[in-house]
DNA sequence: TTTAATATTCAGTATATTTTGAACTTACCA
DNA sequence: TGGTAAGTTCAAAATATACTGAATATTAAA
């Protein structure tokens, strides 16, 4: 892979990074390292990357907390060097897992609170939307804890489920 | 419902937004509506939520495009006044269909586009993982395809899935 | 067609987020 | 122990995003 493709990936992965929910320089740090062969040192990252060594520092400690990249030991040499983790699928599970932690599970304590401070007969529209709502939102929590829970399983579910999708040349 | 109970649900929704991929505002009106049992004037939604009114007429729009809001008119009166989608599973399922071609659709594209100009017979580590990121995104796209197009199989499935958790009390 | 009420747009402003870089900390080695 | 190479933190600056409100457009009644 040519110098240029790289740095298309590494553009377009920064770019596309919001959506998953990261920013644009911690995308940017896990595209390099997706698409590098070998682990890289911080220094080696904020020069190729054009970043500082403190927004570096701080989008690597950020991916190791996703738990989308790993911290290693190179023998005779004092730096820590960075690595991604090698598996897409369990990419994939680790960035799923924490945003149902940091997004969903607060929506439904937020919500499951709030209704559990209306007074017992409360009725109206409004309040059917809230239990109906809370009622979707926990099905989704529990199916997500569900698949979290059996990595294995739910990769060949989906797979099953994407009738062989994932079988075609693109 | 009390008004102060309202008002908490509106900014609790406003701060939950993020995960529905809405900022504050919009989130805040989308709540205000979900909470109203009739339907509400910009001016009325402006007044009430403490925001401008060309905020509120960007916002209506936008939860407009997302399908989660509908415009009505009312027999004698000129102005145009807005309702939520009153269905939490429709209104869930506008949201994951937006999200899917506003997020997903891009990715998956990019990555093929980016695939598509490598040499025949590149290989290396790098390649491999783009590759398999590639499958990864395509089995997640032809599964929400799948999912989004059977949205009341796709209800059942869920709850199913989720082993009666919704039928617990909270 | 004119007028007035309502809705939308967008340039400028306000707010929030991200990034920098220098100060500080840590870890290793002589 | 002091010296140094590496890593981290955080206040300030840069950047990106959201919001306002006046200008503009649209609509419907007169």
């Amino acid at each position: 892979m040519k110098q240029t493709q790289k740095d298309r990936f590494v553009d377009a992965w920064g770019q596309m990074g919001s959506l998953w929910g990261l920013n644009t320089s911690m995308a940017r740090v896990h595209a390099l390292l997706i698409v590098s062969e070998d682990p890289l040192s911080l220094d080696a990252i904020a020069h190729r990357l054009q970043i500082s060594r403190g927004n570096a520092s701080m989008c690597l400690k950020e991916l190791r907390n996703w738990g989308v990249v790993r911290r290693v030991k190179v023998r005779g040499d004092r730096r820590d060097y960075y690595l991604t983790e090698p598996e897409v699928w369990k990419m994939f599970f680790a960035i799923a897992r924490e945003r149902k932690r940091r997004e969903l599970d607060p929506v439904l304590a937020a919500l499951r609170e709030l209704l559990g401070t209306l007074p017992q007969g409360a009725s109206g529209q409004a309040v059917k939307r809230l239990k109906e709502m809370k009622d979707l939102l926990a099905t989704l929590d529990a199916v997500a804890s569900q698949v979290l829970a059996q990595e294995e399983n739910a990769r060949s579910a989906l797979a099953f489920l994407a009738g062989g999708a994932t079988r075609k040349k693109t």
